[in-house]
DNA sequence: ACATCTACCGTAAACGTTTACAGTCGTGCC
DNA sequence: GGCACGACTGTAAACGTTTACGGTAGATGT
């Protein structure tokens, strides 16, 4: 155990016989004559002297720390983000500070409110619902910040979003390349980003495909496995039925496919299945889950590589960002039957 | 957009008309005159003062900061951790400053010397690999810190452990309940703990049920489905074969799944496979997985729990907790092919 | 009228750094 | 020898708080 009190730069100037600023250069890599450095190390390493980075961090007013705030860790989309923003960040020399906010926007607004108390240098936060409080606080910050998500036109505040659209219309197109006309939806709740951008995206892409939306075969609830099941089973019970389901999640498609195989009906044969976000989910269920992929590892990543050049130049630099992360369809076996 | 330099103590000192202690007071919630109170708050809205938290962490020594170390944050092992612990230490009012070190040992050390630094004022660490230098390091440090995960006795730091030991005998047990004699077992590397700790817990279960060892049934890789998968091909290729497959950890089992499907071989019909974990995925995988709870969630919360212990009461209290966490067994499809 | 008490308030020091500025000392050049 | 210069080094101020201590003003009691 060592000495009470933790020793300071002035114990070390002390011990060494220098004054305290050539300790401190020492440890910053400044030059110093040779002789003072031995010393100094010297007497730094007896004593176990190790820098207080809260003080550097007052004198320098930068914390090396980033938050991330999602609604929910355990969520594998945020999972995917959070897994490719960590290294970006460490390499970039920051650490990150996890907020897990319950989707409250409460618990959002206090996140981004600790940026100004100086707890973090920058924030990447996704948000699941986007009020005008949130919007007007996100507008106040004066510390650089990302959004992943879509935010309205106008938000002075870079943006990584996805194309949901596009993504949609991959999927429905290519299930309408299999000779499926009676298209399922099954969505999460409308008044989330999500939620409302794939209800929209949807029924614009059933129009640009020629294809009628029957109301009967579209179910909101959450975005949950039970949302899929109970929403499956639903369908299933009406005549004519569908003969393929897209699901605005991985996790409802997984309920979908409970029920499917509770039901007895063929996955793919009777009824196809795609979902959304390519979570490691859709890889390990049975049957294998064709999804949607958003590219949510990307916008993580894209998100934080933004976040370190705001950082870099501190500077206004370009006012605002948007980038969008182009969708891709995974095809496993829920749609295309040949391979497991 | 605000004023270039954001306002101190001292600035809303002399908009009010009162002393920096004053404004300090009117923060912190200790008594003052409620004209004074007023006066600083209008000022502080006015000028859009928020406290600066790295200067009072300065002052008080505090970061409200705990950090959480890990190897890989996408293992569904950590994520479980990670879920419980982050709304402990919120309830507790410490933020959660995430490392994930790619199982390095050296950046683990680096995170043992950043608490030193005061980059937090506690740590949960749960490494894989436990090297003489990092316990001395662990030994050397003057902040609390859990570990979660075996550690040789002695260590002088908090220990919240699994019982691999007991959780592979009961899904021994189980196994031999249901009749099977020939049990592969396919583990991960010998130099990690989790691997050494369910090498040994595994062939003293066997010899605890008068089950001998097959040396040509044992496997040892990464774990990772992989390895699950080629271990599998291989012992199948052995006669006789086995009829039940021990995974050291989901991911390996559904590797397991994934050749035995391959192979043509009904599960649990003519291999029963039981993983380690219980991570989501054993839910999700078909069938789906019987698996050996350790009690991740459990593990972290217990740990989150433990180290707030310490925070509170800073005065060295109780040596060395070691709690260990008792493991259950979660039967699903994959052994008991009766329900879904 | 005076002492005493209460309730606030302000001054200044401290927390552990970084860094501008000025000082010291030895060297090389004329 | 005197001077300029370069290479280091030390002093002190600053970063934005918290808090010990002493001071002031009014209220209360005698």
């Amino acid at each position: 155990m060592r000495s009470k009190a933790s020793p300071t730069i002035t114990t070390i100037a002390e011990a060494a016989g220098v004054s305290i600023a050539s300790v401190s250069r020492v440890f910053n890599g400044l030059p110093v004559r040779a002789e003072t450095e031995r010393r100094v190390l010297a007497a730094a390493d007896r004593l176990g002297y190790v820098p207080n980075a809260v003080a550097r961090s007052l004198k320098s007013n930068r914390t090396q720390q980033v938050a991330f705030a999602v609604a929910d860790i355990g969520n594998p989309v945020y999972l995917a983000m959070l897994r490719e923003i960590q290294p970006v960040l460490k390499a970039g020399g920051y650490r990150l500070v996890l907020h897990s906010t319950g989707a409250d926007v409460g618990e959002e607004i206090e996140v981004l409110r600790g940026l100004g108390r100086r707890h973090a240098d920058g924030l990447i936060i996704s948000p699941i619902r986007v009020t005008g409080e949130l919007l007007r606080e996100i507008d106040g910050l004066t510390a650089p910040a990302v959004v992943i998500g879509s935010l309205p036109d106008g938000a002075r505040v870079d943006n990584v979003r996805a194309d949901s659209r596009t993504g949609i219309d991959l999927a429905l197109r290519h299930l309408a390349d299999l000779g499926r006309r009676r298209i399922g939806f099954v969505n999460g709740p409308l008044d989330t980003v999500p939620g409302r951008h794939r209800d929209t995206a949807f029924r614009a892409a059933m129009a640009r495909g020629g294809l009628p939306v029957d109301e009967g075969l579209v179910h909101v609830g959450a975005f949950q496995r039970d949302t899929g099941f109970e929403a499956t089973r639903r369908l299933l019970d009406r005549s004519p039925g569908p003969d393929a389901l897209l699901c605005a999640n991985d996790l409802i498609a997984l309920g979908a496919l409970d029920a499917l195989r509770a039901a007895g009906r063929d996955v793919p044969g009777d009824v196809a299945v795609v979902g959304m976000d390519d979570t490691e989910l859709a890889a390990v269920s049975w049957p294998t889950l064709t999804s949607v992929s958003l590219g949510s590892a990307e916008r993580g990543r894209r998100a934080a590589e933004l976040l370190l050049d705001r950082l870099r130049t501190p500077d206004t630099g370009p006012p605002a960002q948007v980038i969008t992360v182009a969708p891709h369809l995974v095809v496993r076996a829920s749609t295309s039957g040949g391979d497991r």
